[in-house]
DNA sequence: CGTGAAACATTAGCGGC
DNA sequence: GCCGCTAATGTTTCACG
């Protein structure tokens, strides 16, 4: 199912799921002059060949005494791992990998083209957990070489939802 | 409402809408060992009081042909705006704060610390459709001097689930 | 906080275009 | 193939104990 037609009916549905991702098939339904049994037959095609990725509540960060939005970059050692061992190397970017995973305060991670290797975005309580996070983990990392932080000062735009119209 | 108490059974039942937000209230409720009315008015709550944001689905941008993910730092002009008017001026960064608002294709984009003033997230088809935004759009407005981008290589990491347990 | 009943939503089966 | 109807099942919601 990795492959299927999406049309122009099916991008309708999108749009408002991802604007609303609680409203009923039935308002769905009438949203898009459908009735109800084959508006939900689509919704639960888009699920099964994961274009709907999933369902999420959206939290407020500041309510929740996360208050302090930093992106990271980061640039790590070339080549194999810490160890310089024979072949069928664990390399410093698997290492570097599985740390984020385990890092709550780390909820994005990319690998990214330029100067810096992985762009990180981090959300944390205030400067000292930040400030904290960087020196017992990041720069602890045996395979971090460099890191330079910016902080959000303030959220123009903010979008889980896709241009798809 | 803007400023109350949760507790540690609403920030389980946060738990578990940030990471399935279509659960049923009978679901959570069990979830938790409460009964389902007691549950509905805790996340009732929680909605109104705006610590959830709001419910959206998530998408797949690649099965959607949205491919090219691309993180792009923006440098501004400095002081008022492009025609340099008495007083009450409109800023740059007030142009530019519009002009984003417009631009579909940017789905998110903060202020920044740091070299650079404002950090965006682009989500397109292609590099062909990248490449016209940053020279009609970007590059086109008059309140832009300089644009670095990075491409996104590899996604790592990437949650809209905050860390609040 | 929990119970229960009314209102509402989801889902599978079937006939029609 | 995809649509829309109906009927059974499951869920949400609210007044009240």
């Amino acid at each position: 199912m990795a492959n299927m037609e999406i049309d122009a009916i099916d991008r309708r549905i999108l749009a408002i799921l991802q604007e609303n991702g609680r409203l009923s098939n039935q308002e769905i339904a009438e949203r898009i002059n459908l009735s109800p049994s084959p508006c939900l037959r689509r919704i639960r095609r888009l699920e099964e060949s994961g274009v709907i990725r999933g369902y999420v509540a959206l939290l407020d960060a500041q309510r929740l005494g996360l208050g302090l939005l930093a992106y990271v970059n980061v640039r790590l050692e070339k080549g194999g791992g810490p160890t310089p061992s024979p072949r069928g190397d664990v390399t410093h970017a698997d290492l570097f990998r599985a740390a984020v995973q385990t890092w709550p305060e780390v909820v994005a991670c990319y690998a990214m083209t330029g100067e810096m290797d992985y762009l990180l975005r981090v959300q944390v309580e205030d400067m000292a957990h930040f400030s904290r996070f960087v020196q017992d983990q990041l720069l602890h990392h045996p395979s971090v070489i460099d890191v330079r932080t910016s902080f959000s000062l303030d959220k123009i735009k903010e979008t889980t939802a896709l241009p798809i119209l």
